[in-house]
Formats: structure tokens, sequence, C-alpha cells
DNA sequence: TTTTCAATTTCGATATTTATGATATGATCG
DNA sequence: CGATCATATCATAAATATCGAAATTGAAAA
């Protein structure tokens, strides 16, 4: 009898990757502050009160991901959700875990 | 200027803590066996090639996040999705990487 | 009750992720 | 040009996840 999959499908592997680009509490809140709009670095590390090389190194791991991409805004850099999938996970999360019983 | 987080909200833990519960290609594979009906372990293991000690190992991941749960029948065990928020992560998944013009 | 079958647990090696501190880049202001 | 501000990169250590082999459980058939 032959396997349904044969080995681990591509996609899998894509979808997998995507996953754990999104599955840290730190990119979590990274993604929670960009859901509500585009926002720079500084203004990032201030809301979440990550540290700073922290920070970018969760931002670049979203960013290598293709879950937000950058612009240049003269001397900072403003970050924002670009991956539609993101987005409606994100939404799902809100959903389960920020539901209308809970507090803010 | 006070931070609009009190640290790492416990629900962003527990929102990251379910999402790297389905980050893995394999666990993946296993739900998407399970999304098209409860399947015992022979069956899984059989429909993606899984080694049996991987196959559990995952299961059990699974289980202790509460995304699926199992019954006995006879000898076996027989899983299914239990989590409603794994059901819409699957169905974002799947519309992103296995739409309509993408090969099964 | 002994055997068998389905599945799990344990354990150790390897790999991946994460946090942190120090240094580097690159754009702009003076 | 030289200083400075915003952010990124590098390096390393600590924590976590993954995989396979061997041993174990637990239900049921003989």
């Amino acid at each position: 009898m032959t396997a349904v999959f044969d080995g681990l499908p591509a996609r899998a592997d894509q979808a997998a990757a995507f996953l754990k680009g999104l599955a840290s509490p730190h990119r979590l809140l990274i993604l929670c502050a960009l859901a509500q709009g585009e926002r720079n670095v500084s203004t990032l590390i201030a809301e979440t009160g990550m540290a700073p090389t922290s920070m970018s190194q969760h931002l670049a791991k979203l960013k290598d991901e293709g879950v937000i991409d950058v612009r240049r805004d003269h001397r900072t850099l403003t970050y924002f959700i670009v991956h539609p999938a993101a987005i409606q996970v994100m939404g799902v999360l809100h959903a389960h875990f920020c539901g209308s019983l809970q507090p803010d």
C-alpha cells in the first residue's frame, strides 16, 4: 500500500516555516502592534518594552519570512505587515485568545 | 511614558505556545490528515510515512497543547482535532499554501 | 495466563532558537 | 567633515526542540 504523501511535501515545510515565523510571544506582540498600523522601531521598542537588539532580530526574522516589510522615513525605519495569511492568523488568534470576555 | 504592554502579556505566551504546537511540517501533515477525518495511529503512520516513535511524540505534543484528543477503539487509538482555532488556522494555511493553482 | 499487537515512554545525540553584549552601519545634522 | 541618532550585525552562551533506537505499557486474543 502506497503512502498518501511521498515524504514531506514541500508545502508542509513552507507552511511550517511561516508559522514558526509567528510562533514567539515577542513576535506576536510586535505583530499585535503592527496590526493597529505601521510603526517605526523606536515606537515598537517603547510599546513592547523589548531590548533593541532583540527587536531588530525579531523584525529581521519576520521580514525574512515575508510577514512584514520596511520603508525608510528620514532617519527611521517603518515596518508594516504585508503577508495576507499573517493578518488572517492574527485575526484567529485575537478571536480565541483576546475574546470579548477577557480584559485588554 | 508608559509602555502599552506591561512586560509580556500572558495571552501572547498562550497564543505563541499554541502556534508552536502547529509549527512543524510533521505536525501539519498529521493535522492535514486529521482535518479529513479522525484517524488511528497506524493509519497516520501509513499515510505520512513517519516513524512510529516520531508519530507518538508529535501526537503527544498536539494533545498536550489541546489541539487534538483521543478515543480508544478496541486496540487502537483514534485521534481527532478538537481545537477550533486549529481548524481555522489550517483553513488559512490551506488557502495560502495549497491554493487552487497548485497541484495536490 | 501467556502472547501479541498498538502505541507510548525514555534516553541520548544533534540541531534550532533565543537572549545578550559589543561592535558596526548608514543617514543626517551642525 | 565629524558627531550623532536609529537601527542592524556579530558572537557566544543558554534554553528548547527534534530524531531514532531500545525498552515499556496496556488491552485483548489465543
